[in-house]
DNA sequence: TTGACGCGTAAGAAAATTCTTACACATTAT
DNA sequence: ATAATGTGTAAGAATTTTCTTACGCGTCAA
C-alpha cells in the first residue's frame, strides 16, 4: 500500500500549473489579450475540450480570470499569480551572479599587481 | 485511443523538475552545501529510494551534478540551469511592474493640474 | 574476511495527468 | 421556432508520476 500525494489543499500549485508547456503557451498568448477558448485552441493541436481542461488548471491556480460575453467566455491573464516563482528563482539568481562576481574578482586579482 | 505525450525528447524540463515541491526543497537544501542522498533523506518524510528517484529527475534536468565519494555520492546544485525560469518569468515580471507603472502615472496625473 | 553502510534499480501498486469523443446547455442568428 | 456557435463536463483510455519494499553491488571498518 502507498500512502501518497494529497497534494496541497491549501491552494492549487502554481509551479505545477506552469509546468506543462501547453499551459506556458497559452499564458504567453494571454499575454498580448485576453482570448475565447477557441480563438486559443486555433494554436494547439489539441482538441478544444483538452484546451478547455488546460486553462481551468490554470484558472484555479489564479493565473487566468474568466469574464463572460454573451456565448463565449474569454480568458484574462493575472501575471502578478507568478510571483512566487519569481522570488523562488531569486535566490538562485543570486546564486549564479555570485558565482559570476567570485570569478572576476578572481581574474582581476591575478593580472593587476 | 489516444496519440498522446511523446514528452520533449530534446531534454529533460526543467519546468517539470521543479513542479514537485519535494524536489524544490531539494535544490533549497543544496544551495547551502552538496549532500549525499542519505542526507536530504532527513528531510523528508519519504523513503530513501523515493529520493533517489527525485534526485534523478533533478539530474536528467540538469540542475544537479553528482560526485562519487567513497562509497556515498554528493549531490551539488547546478543554478545555472534554472536561467530558462528566470528567462520565462521576466517577460511577466515586466508585465506587472508595467500595470504598476500605469497606475502611478494615473495617480500622479490626478493631483497635479 | 565479514558485516555494516550508502545507494541505485527493479517490480508493482495507487493516483494523477492528459487526451478524446459524446452530450448537454446557453446564446445568437435565420 | 430552428439551427448554428461557444463552451463546460462526463466517461473512459493510455501514460506518467510517485511511492514502497526487496535486492544487489561496491566501499569501509573490525
Amino acid at each position: 500500500m502507498a500512502i501518497q500525494s494529497q497534494k496541497g489543499d491549501g491552494g492549487p500549485d502554481v509551479f505545477d500549473a506552469i509546468s506543462h508547456p501547453a499551459r506556458r503557451r497559452m499564458l504567453d498568448l494571454l499575454c498580448e489579450s485576453e482570448r475565447s477558448v477557441t480563438a486559443l485552441t486555433g494554436n494547439f493541436q489539441m482538441s478544444r475540450p483538452a484546451v478547455s481542461q488546460h486553462l481551468r488548471v490554470l484558472l484555479q491556480a489564479g493565473l487566468v480570470t474568466e469574464q463572460r460575453h454573451g456565448r463565449e467566455r474569454r480568458y484574462r491573464l493575472v501575471p502578478e499569480r507568478l510571483r512566487p516563482v519569481r522570488e523562488w528563482i531569486a535566490r538562485y539568481e543570486l546564486f549564479w551572479d555570485d558565482r559570476f562576481r567570485r570569478l572576476q574578482n578572481h581574474l582581476s586579482r591575478q593580472s593587476p599587481k
